[in-house]
DNA sequence: TAGATTGTTAATCGATTAACAATC
DNA sequence: TAGATTGTTAATCGATTAACAATC
C-alpha cells in the first residue's frame, strides 16, 4: 500500500476536490490542473498539488491531471468505491432522516438497520430499513461483520450506546449526540457535533458586529 | 471586549469543556481543575488551561475554577446565552429533522421558519414552525434581521440558495449540502459535511485493517 | 525552444508541548 | 511552609507557504 498516512487536514480537503471534479459538467475539459482546483475552492495551489500527490501519481507537467482518472483515484482512496455496512442506534427524527438519506451509498456507506430502545418503534421500517430492538444489536453486528456505528440518541445515553457498539465489534463510531465519548485505544470517534458548528457561527457573527 | 480572537482549534474545544462541566451531576464538586477536564476528555492539560484562560479569568491557583461560574463564562463566550434567529432552506427529511430538533435553543439557535421551493410543502408546519415559499425569504430575513441561514437542499441547488440567502442579509451560512459554496468576503460558511466525516471513518477502518 | 505545470526542498508560520515562575 | 494549581515564556513539532528544479 502506497497510500498510507495522509494528514488529517489533507483528508478533510480531499472530498472537496472530488466534489469539485464531479461538479457541474459545464466546460468539462478532459484535464484539470491543481491551480484550477485551488482557485475554485479558495485554497493555495501548492496545498492542492501536495494533497493530490499523496493520492494520485497521474499528474503530468504542463498537462495536469486527467479528470476522470483523478476522480477514480480519489473515490478509491476515500473508500467511496466499496461500501461499508453500518448500524444506527437511536431511530428518532434525526436517526430516521439519516436512515432515509439516499446520498450515503455514493459515499460508500450502507446503513443496514436502525436500533431503538423504544418498543413502539420495533419492527417499523424507514426507507426499507428495519428498526430493531437493542438486544438484536450484537448478533447482527457480529454475524454480518459491521464495523461502523452511528449514534443518534440523546446525549445522556450516548456513552452507554457507544459501549454496546464497541462490545458488538464496532471499530468506528459516528457520533451525532452532544456528548464526549470515551473509547478504548484503536476505536475512532468521529463527532458530528452541532454544538461546535454553532459556536463557530456565533463567533463569526460576534466578530462581524464587534468590528462595526 | 477582552474576549476577541480565539484560535479555531480552541473554539472547537470549548463546547466539549462546557459539555463536560454540565455533564452527569455525580460528584458535583464546586470546583474543577483544568487537569480534571483534560483527563476526562483525553487532552493535554496545558491546552485546556490555555483555552480556559482566554474565556475566563476566574481560575485560582491551588483551587481551580468554580464550576458554575466557568459554565456561565463558556455559555456567554459561545453565544449560547442569547438566541440568534435563523432560517432554514430545504424542508426535506433532514431539514425537517433540524426544524424539529429541540436541542438548538439551548445552543442559542432559534429556527424561525423553513423555506422550500416545493409548493406542496407550502403552509405545512413542522414542530410549530411554518414552511414558506421561497419568495417570502428576503422579506422575512430583512424584517426580522436574521443573520444565520441553514442550507439543507440537494447539492446542485446549494449555491443558488446560498446566493439568495446572502442577498437577504445572511452573514453566516450553515451548509449541510454536499457542495462547495463560494461567498463574498466577510460571509462565513460552516460546512457540516457528511462526506468529510465518512472519509475520516473509512480511512480509519482502512488503517486498522492494513496494520493487521 | 518556451511556457505551463508538476513535484520537491527550504523557509515561515502557528499550534502544541515542555519548563518554570507565580500564587493561594 | 508545602503542595497543588494557574498562567506565562521558551522549545518543539507539524502544516503551510515560498522558491526552485524537473518535465512534457
Amino acid at each position: 500500500m502506497s497510500d498510507r498516512c495522509v494528514s488529517k487536514q489533507t483528508l478533510q480537503r480531499l472530498p472537496a476536490y472530488l466534489n469539485y471534479l464531479r461538479g457541474p459538467g459545464k466546460g468539462l475539459k478532459k484535464h484539470v490542473s491543481a491551480t484550477m482546483i485551488a482557485e475554485a475552492l479558495g485554497l493555495n495551489d501548492v496545498v492542492v498539488r501536495k494533497d493530490l500527490a499523496s493520492v494520485s501519481s497521474s499528474g503530468r507537467p504542463k498537462v495536469g491531471y486527467v479528470r476522470s482518472e483523478l476522480i477514480r483515484e480519489l473515490e478509491k482512496f476515500l473508500g467511496y468505491d466499496n461500501s461499508q455496512d453500518a448500524v444506527l442506534v437511536g431511530a428518532g427524527k434525526l436517526g430516521q432522516a439519516l436512515m432515509a438519506y439516499s446520498g450515503f451509498p455514493q459515499y460508500g456507506l450502507n446503513i443496514l438497520a436502525g436500533f431503538d430502545s423504544d418498543p413502539r418503534l420495533e419492527g417499523a421500517e424507514v426507507a426499507g430499513k428495519k428498526i430493531l430492538a437493542m438486544d438484536k444489536l450484537p448478533g447482527l453486528c457480529r454475524r454480518v461483520g459491521v464495523h461502523i456505528g452511528i449514534i443518534t440518541v440523546p446525549g445522556e445515553h450516548a456513552q452507554a450506546v457507544c459501549d454496546q457498539l464497541i462490545d458488538s465489534g464496532i471499530l468506528a463510531v459516528w457520533n451525532f449526540a452532544n456528548a464526549h465519548l470515551s473509547v478504548p485505544e484503536g476505536i475512532l470517534v468521529q463527532n458530528e457535533n452541532m454544538a461546535v458548528s454553532l459556536a463557530l457561527l456565533s463567533n463569526h457573527l460576534k466578530e462581524v458586529f464587534s468590528t462595526k
